[in-house]
RNA sequence: CGGGGCGUAGCGCAGUUUGGUUAGCGCGCAGCGUUCGGGACGCUGAGGUCGGUGGUUCAAGUCCACUCGCCCCGACCA
């Protein structure tokens, strides 16, 4: 492709809206420009890695048996009620209307349709297992679409699918997507962390997520640097304390008077006490009952597995009606007495007594002692693990930080497949729902994730596998007549032999062409300039190093093909 | 949806507090000339009606009301 061809301008600057790193560069790459929030155009540059990026994707679905298909956006109602997310899914589901007032929706992931294909099909065991996926259009109207290509409205997922005849054989499939996946992520030149994760809306038994550490991720991850153990904040467990007091011998409860002491901070300070001497009361609303969910001082309550704990889509803080209407006296709630409520303890507060509240204004309660004072029939995991704690593998402390969730893997088992009958008849004559999984990758994502792992102060370097071109060849001098013809001459020897190559045949300073090809990042900058041609030679420069070596001429266009060989995904000739 | 910020030329910004002649600057863009290995220089030039609507006023980029859009934090997140 000769540069002086190419749509799409360099940027100097980014526009001001653009605040993350790899976002900036995207756009003054000239890779993508937004069209509205969360909703982007890919101009030609972009558009390369993108379909490089599928490439690479397909390359590994294809190798687990994977079968491309290509399902709509535009779907309609009744399958999504059919699957019950029509009802569970709030604004984020993108609904629409055609002229005959019929409801549609606008796929946000396409379990419904793939299940529907599978019913209408499969009657047999003899017919299982297979997987089908597709690179695909995705809507979501996000309530706070942000960051670039981070979240879109409307972005390219690659969807898989598949269907099993029982669960052992999705348990014995799956570690093969898993695998897969790894595979993408290292090839396209990101280190993804696998991560145990919640499954959310989508459901099912199990799941994972890939993650990259990264800033401008939106996930946590809780890790241990000492044996591995990486998981969501969502769903991280950390190892209980062991118990420090005897039990036996702990006093009985004593009322203590805490006129306006409301905050664990100012108990902290009213008893001189550090915060895991407190007990943690939080009255959340779930399903329209009130429940308490009770946790040491010094830790706070994660939401999603108290949701998971309590089998409902989620939870939320009960207000201050809510609370007015139960009597319950604000910053002195405690489990202790409290019988018009269910309780939920975390798991890591047995084994000690705490100063709790008394469920009486301006009175505390010393010397409480779970399961003597108030009841632990109802004891889970519940509190959020953070940096510091246990890990629950081998003990050490954990270390948290920002995660960007690259895909997802999810057995599925048979929540679609029974609400939809996708039904099969096994070797018995038997008829059993079919087990699922499901796995995405969003591909807008992972090349901002592969922008963001690759770049220096100059611009993306790209790694060879998604580069939008392997050589950018810059043609310095080219008024003069001996050097046109030299660099046209190189870009037109290297297309014949099937080297993707961008031309930069602009009439511009050598300035401005370098600053370009250091910003796009192609893998290797081959120039050609007055100065090289007196020494009968090329320079070349690789992106990532900059160091620059001379390669005679006559040997040019064997040494750059071999540089570039690296890439077995080619598009079309540039 | 709650909180915060911002809309003036393709991009980056000044001007708005304290209304007052033809709305500025840098980059970019067009033409000509000089340059040509790390975002060159000179001259000439094109380009905006100040997000939109309504209002106040002799007069509105500037004040008021409404409204649209974009960004960030939070809630949410398949």
């Amino acid at each position: 492709m000769r540069q002086s061809q190419l749509f799409g301008r360099t940027l100097r600057q980014a526009p001001a809206e653009a605040e993350n790193e790899s976002y900036r560069l995207i756009l003054r790459a000239a890779l993508a420009r937004q069209v509205a929030a969360g909703i982007y155009s890919y101009l030609p540059l972009g558009w390369r890695v993108m379909q490089k990026i599928g490439a690479v994707i397909r390359d590994e679905m294809d190798k687990i048996g994977g079968q491309e298909i290509n399902m709509p956006v535009i779907v309609p109602a009744e399958l999504w009620k059919e699957s019950g997310r029509w009802y569970a899914i709030d604004e984020t589901l993108w609904r629409i209307q055609d002229r005959n007032d019929r409801e549609f929706v606008l796929a946000m992931t396409h379990e419904e349709v793939v299940t529907d294909l599978t019913r209408r099909d499969v009657r047999s065991y003899r017919q299982l297992p297979y997987m089908l996926y597709q690179i695909q259009t995705k809507v979501r109207d996000e309530p706070r679409p942000r960051g670039g290509l981070i979240r879109m409205r409307e972005f390219v997922m690659k969807d898989a699918y598949s269907f099993h005849p029982d669960s052992e054989d999705l348990d014995r499939y799956y570690p093969s997507v898993y695998q897969a996946y790894v595979n993408i992520y290292q090839r396209v030149g990101v280190g993804a962390i696998p991560v145990q994760a919640d499954p959310g809306m989508i459901g099912g038994t199990g799941s994972h997520e890939f993650l990259l550490p990264s800033d401008i991720g939106e996930a946590v991850i809780v890790r241990c640097q000492q044996c591995g153990y990486a998981a969501n904040q969502e769903i991280a467990t950390a190892m209980q304390q062991p118990p420090s007091v005897d039990v036996a011998a702990a006093p009985p409860p004593e009322l203590v008077e805490t006129p306006n002491i409301k905050s664990i901070e100012a108990l902290e300070e009213f008893f001189n006490l550090p915060p895991d001497a407190f007990l943690k009361t939080i009255v959340y609303s779930v399903e329209g009952k009130l429940v308490a969910a009770i946790v040491r001082g010094d830790q706070e309550i994660n939401e999603v597995k108290l949701a998971n704990a309590l089998h409902v889509p989620g939870v939320r803080l009960a207000n201050d009606q809510e609370l007015a209407n139960l009597h319950i006296a604000t910053g002195f709630v405690s489990p202790v007495g409290l019988a018009n409520l269910e309780v939920l303890v975390d798991d890591a507060v047995p084994g000690r007594s705490y100063i709790a509240g008394a469920n009486r204004k301006d009175y505390h309660l010393k010397n409480v002692l779970p399961g003597r004072d108030f009841p632990l029939d109802h004891t889970v995991a519940i509190a959020l693990v953070t940096a510091g704690d246990p890990c629950i593998r081998c003990g050490n402390p954990l270390v948290t930080g920002h995660g960007l969730e690259l895909g997802h893997t999810f057995k599925l088992g048979t929540k679609y497949s029974a609400a939809m009958h996708a039904d099969f008849l096994g070797p018995d004559g038997r008829e059993s729902p079919i087990f699922m999984g499901c796995y995405g990758i969003g591909l807008d994502r992972l090349l901002s994730a592969v922008v963001d792992a690759n770049h220096d102060d100059r611009g993306i370097v790209w790694p060879a596998s998604i580069a939008p071109y392997q050589i950018h060849l810059v043609g310095l001098n080219l008024d003069r007549p001996e050097v046109a013809i030299a660099a046209d001459r190189l870009y037109d020897d290297l297309r014949r032999q099937n080297v993707e190559v961008l031309y930069d045949d602009r009439q511009e300073s050598p300035g401005v062409k370098f600053a370009d090809a250091d910003l796009i990042g192609l893998p290797l900058r081959v120039t050609v300039s007055q100065r090289t041609l007196k020494q009968n030679s090329i320079e070349l420069t690789p992106r990532r190093t900059r160091e620059n070596s001379l390669v005679p001429a006559d040997l040019a266009v064997e040494t750059i093909s071999k540089h570039s060989a690296l890439t077995s995904h080619a598009l079309s000739p540039a």
